[in-house]
DNA sequence: GGCAAATATTCGTTTATACACATATAAGAA
DNA sequence: TTCTTATATGTGTATAAACGAATATTTGCC
């Protein structure tokens, strides 16, 4: 029964993990901080969008240890953590890619069967 | 401007896709299919939970591509579509254990500096 | 057609999320 | 201390998700 619950809370954390990857505005932090590290002000008009919204996101990236944070004076630069989470982002965009690849090709072939 | 639009709506179907990985549920429900196929009623019993719960999960998975259906007469048994979505989870995996692993370590550290 | 088994959907409710806007906190400079 | 810049948080609100319970749909069989 202790290894049924250590594994729902493990599979809990890898949800949760992956919520944190659930919304189009993180993916583009964390690609974004794949290439060099940034601080919020350069995210926000990176990202076009209000600096609250852009500190919120950085929260929940930080506090499942996606990113992490380092103060210089009064400006924060964040960093990625850990370059697996691009790996696995890529894997998943590939995955993505050649299905829906797949689903063009059957839709041209259904068009031409019905030309 | 497009190729803008067009990488915004790329991230938007990633972030979809990562939704579906964000539930302990439908986690679940993806490791079971890597190993085999299970049909509905088999996963329901497995993962102890009513039916259509289940049928509500895998239309989330079914809908983003995550998984595929097959009818048998009345049962239907679904499939992992690409185990690339497993890789990509087993990365999250290795990537969240070694934080875990590292700050597991500075609070051992921290409890023996304050015998 | 009527029935049974397997699966999917609808509905109502509860809970969680995202965002805009305003405001608070932290650090440095004058 | 006061001011400024950078970042974070609180609040209200609109939207979406998860779930239980009931019900609908699909298929095969008689």
């Amino acid at each position: 029964m202790v290894t049924q619950t250590l594994k729902q809370e493990i599979t809990q954390l890898e949800a949760d993990f992956c919520f944190a990857l659930s919304d189009p505005t993180r993916i583009f932090i964390l690609y974004a901080l794949n290439d060099k590290p940034f601080n919020v002000t350069e995210l926000t008009t990176e990202l076009g969008i209000p600096q609250p919204t852009t500190s919120r996101h950085l929260k929940v990236l930080r506090e499942r240890g996606l990113v992490y944070s380092e103060r210089q004076g009064t400006v924060i630069t964040y960093h990625l953590t850990d370059n697996r989470v691009i790996q696995a982002m890529d894997l998943l965009r590939s995955a993505m890619h050649d299905r829906m690849a797949q689903q063009a090709n059957l839709v041209n072939k259904l068009s031409q069967e019905n030309v």
